[in-house]
DNA sequence: GACTAAATTAACCGCACGGTTCATTTTGGG
DNA sequence: CCCAAAATGAACCGTGCGGTTAATTTAGTC
């Protein structure tokens, strides 16, 4: 038969990147799961967002989980790398101190996406972050940079001897994260004052100063 | 037809009490909301937890998301409650300051689930608490006895002149919160050292330390 | 240029979900 | 005791979800 021929795309019609669309895949995942959470996130909506189909997101990554594990381990990845760049050297321990806990509330701030990402993992109960071992070993990365501090402010007699490097990483994670994490709720129930540029500035001045004060012999 | 007066249930089946049912509701779905998530609730698991069918959650609260701003609206006024019955009078500034951060890390503590469901809300970007405009009066009970308790610390010359009560409060709850809310993916992250039972006496008194010492002239 | 494996598209599927319909039972007031 | 209204049960429904099947196109290899 003539018109058995029948072709429906003569010219190329698409160009393989397979790179490409894996990163994003990720990126818009990233931006759906940290929107609407794991379950509310919606993997046609993902497709949706690139130029690419629901088909291709179960080929690359095999289910919806694996996706979400997948970005999960993308996103650490880059925030360990920013902490590792912060350079401390040269500083005295009170001014070190003080670097790192702006430099945490200033990057937890940037990065929205990852915080709520962790929100979304703690309502998980980690369970997805435990199955990601390769990070294990390198997520301690401020840890380590506070406690070489924390040894020079006890050495120099300008910290209290009995400073805990894993409790300050706690205060100072707990009051960055909550600054980004609970604005929301908190800004509805006290009103959005330090929510401005004003009121950042002074929660940030404030954090450093209750953390410091709280080192000091 | 003879057949016609067929009697699926002559004897009394079921008695009535929807204050009881409701109530079982509201339980029901705090559990399971607070655990997975509104989207990743179930509606028949709600019903199913307790002895009552998935028609009766529509039939009292219209929708799901209805009985999710219901259970909402129950655990603010339950957490206020607790809040105003917090008695500081008579103390002297530090120590009332001292007794109101431990009662909120505390009390923050013992309720994991109102914890999980701000942490919900504020991946929906409190927008269900929004429309619960009749709590917006009475929940800044915590920000009055904070100003109060400032006010006498600055008469007394034993706070620093410009604290905030407002700042002051988000430095409690964050701290608080965190401690809840992130105990997963920290302990995950950096060891669970810090949430046995002498870890959070630790991370309690140096709290307390950090907001003392914040204060202190 | 034929062959093959990887990459991509289009169409489809079972099913569980939120929500509804219809009928029945219970309660309480007159 | 009767009857309207509230409360409940059972079965159902359209939709959108995560995930799959099968066919088509690309790109490297000989």
């Amino acid at each position: 038969m003539a018109e058995k021929t029948v072709k429906k795309n003569v010219g190329r019609s698409w160009k393989q990147d397979p790179e490409a669309v894996k990163a994003d895949i990720l990126r818009a995942a990233r931006a759906e799961i940290a929107e609407h959470g794991l379950s509310g996130a919606r993997v046609q909506v993902i497709a949706e967002r690139i130029k690419t189909s629901k088909r291709m997101i179960f080929y690359y990554f095999g289910d919806k989980e694996g996706l979400y594990r997948a970005v999960l381990e993308a996103e650490y990845a880059s925030v360990r790398k920013a902490e590792s760049e912060l350079d401390l050297d040269g500083l005295e321990p009170m001014a070190a101190l003080r670097k790192l806990v702006e430099f945490t509330f200033d990057h937890h701030r940037a990065n929205p996406e990852f915080i709520r990402l962790v929100m979304i993992e703690n309502i998980h109960n980690a369970r997805h972050l435990r199955e990601l071992q390769n990070l294990a070993t390198t997520n301690s990365v401020a840890i380590k940079q506070l406690e070489r501090i924390c040894e020079a402010g006890k050495a120099a007699g300008v910290f209290r001897a009995d400073v805990s490097p894993l409790v300050l990483h706690w205060q100072i994670s707990a009051m960055s994260f909550f600054n980004v994490a609970n604005q929301m709720t908190f800004a509805t129930n006290f009103g959005d004052a330090l929510f401005s540029e004003a009121g950042q500035a002074q929660l940030r001045e404030e954090t450093v100063g209750s953390i410091l004060s709280s080192v000091r012999n």
